[in-house]
RNA sequence: GCCGCCUUAGCUCAGUUGGUUAGAGCGCUUGAUUGUGGAUCAAGAGGUCCCCCGUUCGAACCGGGGAGGUGGUACCA
């Protein structure tokens, strides 16, 4: 029992997830305002849906094993169910999509953001919590409406502040390489997913390191080897040629396009980029906010036809000098099978997805985050204890102005609270002792140029008898007054 | 999963060929200043040297095993 030694929990977090501090959620919250708003004028609905969802309804983790979270987050219900956290906001989608098919409007056009789970090894600017914001299609066959989520996601870069040539939305249709695929008799799945993974390494590994992928298998620097996917020579100068036929305008890719992919499978992915870019030359989106490029993969698994990446062409570097990689913010495709799953009958989806939280750091870092600096924070010192009652009403009055302002609740004197208000990061400190009260005044202190002045002044003393930051107001009309000098 | 690196105070890190009481800077607390933050000075608190086993008269240090962190790679609906 009396044990002194009391179990103390080290404090600490698991692995891959974070403490988002407020002016991180600013900038997320920036980015899905951004968004939400171009969704709405677009006339997509919000949705949101649970964070749990059953197993088998989030996709190939059904739960035959006895651990059913390879890549999920997955625990049993209380009447054995397994159930898991979602790790995307698609598979919610079709699952809510076929619950309700009869009820909703086709095109279902929806859009959602939140947290999104993933039970992955997590790496720098990746985590195993994170949000995502999805617009989506559901029910909507045409080209059509690829084309509009395209449209959509490079308008979604306009609005959270990105100018032209910042960011670039680079579009592929995934029949393009099934065509040639086929053509060279390598069209099965197994093959077919190894050259996409291949072709998914381009920009890291470069030209030669895609070409051995292709082929027999590439050891890596720590002396690991990664399979081929076993094409011969010529097949895979067919294949590399198709990935860099990108470059010029939408209309020089598509001619590029025409004789290498061939007719069959590969003609429907040419015909529908042909219809994206007389719907993008409508719209007046520009040759340099959509390119199409032959090498985008996006993902292997459901993809049938357009896909697409969003991708920052800005550069920052750390403090230590080193170049921040920002890479690929979002993306999206056509996904033709998802609810089937459930219904067992075809319904066309198109959709679009960014990822918040990378988004944001990657904005943050550009320091590209609009209305991220909090408004000016004033704090009511608590000079005498008993008059903590006063001290709220003055609060109040600043706050009926507008400002944001507190009282200070905690303990310890002046010099205690002088040092939280500055540590708070607060404009201004109010002060009410007895002598204003006498005087029905309140002596105002300005944070932020005392810091600036006490950088000058080396002696001490000096500076606490001249106080040159403060200044004092008459107590009626003080909140107006102080107001008035932040404009 | 595979490969590398790392783990000593709240944080960043020193710590000699293995030697007795393990240090610094920053931060924190208190005071110089009983109503004044950011300068300066002084004092103080704070440690399972990641864990276990072994070698040794003696281990933060050497050996073995494990855990955690981190970077790369593989996988990624």
């Amino acid at each position: 029992m009396s044990s002194n030694k009391a179990f103390k929990p080290k404090a600490r977090r698991p692995r891959g997830f974070e403490d988002r501090l407020s002016h991180h959620l600013r900038a997320e919250q920036a980015l899905i305002q951004a968004a939400s708003g171009v969704y709405e004028r677009w006339g997509f609905e919000r949705l949101e849906t649970p964070a749990f969802e059953f197993a088998d309804c989030l996709g190939k983790f059904l739960p035959d094993d006895d651990r059913p979270n390879e890549g999920v987050f997955a625990l049993q219900d209380d009447d054995e169910q397994w159930m898991a956290l979602r790790y995307d906001l698609t598979a919610p989608l079709a699952r809510f999509s076929a619950e309700h098919f009869q009820d909703l409007a086709k095109p279902f056009r929806r859009y959602q953001y939140g947290d999104v789970w993933r039970n992955e090894k997590p790496g720098p600017g990746r985590f195993r919590q994170f949000i995502q914001c999805d617009a989506d299609s559901v029910g909507a066959p045409g080209t059509a409406a690829d084309a509009e989520i395209i449209a959509l996601a490079s308008e979604v870069m306009a609005a959270v502040g990105l100018e032209r040539g910042e960011y670039a939305v680079r579009v592929n249709d995934r029949r393009l390489l099934d065509g040639i695929l086929e053509s060279l008799g390598a069209g099965a799945a197994e093959a077919r997913l190894k050259v996409l993974r291949a072709i998914d390494k381009m920009d890291r590994l470069g030209r030669h390191g895609v070409e051995l992928l292709l082929g027999a298998g590439r050891k890596d620097e720590s002396g690991d080897f990664t399979p081929g996917a076993g094409l011969d020579a010529a097949s895979i100068t067919r294949v590399l040629d198709f990935i860099e036929a990108g470059g010029g305008t939408r209309g020089e890719v598509i001619e590029r396009l025409i004789p290498i992919v061939g007719a069959g499978v590969g003609g429907a992915g040419v015909s529908a980029l042909e219809e994206i870019a007389a719907i993008l030359n409508a719209l007046n989106v520009d040759e340099d906010q959509v390119i199409f490029d032959p090498s985008i993969v996006r993902g292997l698994g459901y993809y049938t036809g357009p896909v697409f990446e969003v991708e920052l062409n800005l550069s920052a570097t750390y403090e230590n000098g080193q170049p921040i990689r920002f890479g690929s913010v979002g993306g999206g495709g056509r996904y033709d099978d998802l609810v089937a799953r459930f219904t067992g009958q075809a319904v066309p989806a198109t959709g679009f997805s960014f990822g918040v939280s990378r988004f944001a750091a990657a904005l943050s870092a550009l320091d590209r985050i609009k209305d991220s600096a909090p408004d000016p924070l004033v704090i009511v010192l608590a000079v005498d204890k008993d008059h903590m009652a006063t001290y709220f009403q003055l609060a109040a009055q600043l706050r009926a102005e507008g400002l944001r302002a507190e009282a200070f609740v905690g303990g310890g004197n002046m010099g205690k609270q002088l040092k939280y208000a500055d540590r708070r990061g607060a404009d201004f400190a109010v002060i009410v002792g007895e002598d204003e009260r006498q005087n029905q005044t309140v002596t105002i202190k300005d944070l932020k140029l005392g810091a600036r002045l006490a950088q000058q002044i080396e002696d001490n003393k000096a500076w606490r008898e001249d106080q040159p930051a403060q200044f004092t107001l008459p107590l009626a009309g003080f909140a107006k007054a102080l107001h008035e000098r932040l404009v």
